[in-house]
DNA sequence: TAGATTGTTAATCGATTAACAATC
DNA sequence: TAGATTGTTAATCGATTAACAATC
């Protein structure tokens, strides 16, 4: 408890956060890898950062390793997983179930972390009725009543940018709690609790065009 | 050619970089609404950065706007497109061509911008052949080939982690300037002129996730 | 105990914001 | 010309790195 009151007292940076999942996933290659302990230097060395950085990024959060040892690998691994939240079930309705939907749908890895896909939706007929892993695609006049009967937790937009501000806000009055937004376009939530995390994948792919435009023959 | 130099020899921050997507974007929209002209301050309040970033960032390439008037907004679009590279054309393979890679080959926005894909590869036997957007779903084997007969600039890499590596460092060494990787990890490439942009999908719903689980029920 | 390595404070570096002279 | 707004320098803020005492 009074740990988790001195996370909310100083505000943790994003930039700190954007970094736990890059360390998550290393110490769960080195669990893999039956690797029982690490220290912050070899870590470093691995991920090609500083220790330094390393060490005042879990410093955020509590001391998880040990003078004169460093980590335990395990110990870390579960420790980060809980600080991303990745102990609890998240139900997760899929809005838009074109291409891409589809494709996050088939994303076996997501429910291995405890995203579970509870429902699929779109407003086109042709694809109404189908199944995706199990999971049929309902119609989105319908995603009302499953959202507030289902205790959705996350919903994925995968849908095009004029629809998705009208049902960004209405997921949000129904009581989602986050929105992982693939449409390009910032969403302007009225209800301020509710978190959007945004992949804009035309800018991602904008970012490597500006850095492989110089070296085209 | 001097503010070529110029622009060599300040090196530009990435967090500059990551922000020009996002004005392209808004002033995509301006030009769309027949705006044409605009203020630092304005585009700060609609964009919720400040007008001395705004100024800040732009000024890295060059004075696109005019004292008492602002930014011409078609003229300011086009400039930021071309230090993004938006004005060239960028042949494309989708390498792993399952739910993801079909689903980015769907994406027709891309084809506006100048990404052009040229091929689609995969080692599953059920889907080679198959064609996507007119385009035919090859063997891995016909790559190398593949990539030296067409002159491809970006692989975009939808493909499971252990296989990642290695087409990686090969895809480099038959001349593709850029890799937009997908796979759930850091590509090392010997070659360290070819650029990575890491799209981590899971990391990404991580961060939500890390943000969502106290307000969870 | 001696050596290793953390947790944490202090120093540095870089990015953001503020201010304002230049100028359209 | 007067008002508006840029481009740019200076000030502030925050994030990263270095250093080291604490301690396993």
């Amino acid at each position: 408890m009074s740990d988790n009151h001195k996370q909310e007292m100083k505000k943790i940076s994003t930039a700190v956060i954007k970094r736990l999942p890059r360390y998550y996933r290393y110490l769960g290659e080195l669990l893999e890898n039956d690797v029982v302990r690490i220290s912050s230097k070899e870590l470093s060395q691995r991920m090609n950062v500083t220790a330094s950085q390393i060490r005042q990024d879990l410093n955020n959060f509590g001391g998880f390793g040990q003078q004169g040892y460093g980590y335990n690998v395990e110990f870390l691994y579960s420790e980060i997983g809980k600080i991303l939240g990745l102990e609890k079930t998240y139900n997760i309705i899929i809005v838009g179930s074109g291409n891409l939907g589809q494709a996050l749908a088939n994303y076996i890895d997501f429910e291995k972390r405890g995203f579970v896909i509870k429902g699929l939706f779109d407003v086109n007929p042709r694809l109404i009725g189908i199944q995706v892993r199990g999971i049929e695609i309902r119609d989105i006049d319908q995603m009302e009543e499953f959202v507030k009967n289902n205790h959705i937790d996350i919903a994925v937009l995968t849908l095009p940018k004029q629809k998705a501000p009208k049902l960004a806000n209405d997921l949000a009055d129904w009581g989602v709690k986050g929105l992982w937004n693939f449409a390009p376009i910032d969403l302007q939530i009225k209800n301020d609790k509710v978190i959007v995390e945004n992949v804009h994948l035309a800018e991602s792919l904008m970012t490597l065009s500006y850095r492989v435009k110089d070296q085209l023959e």
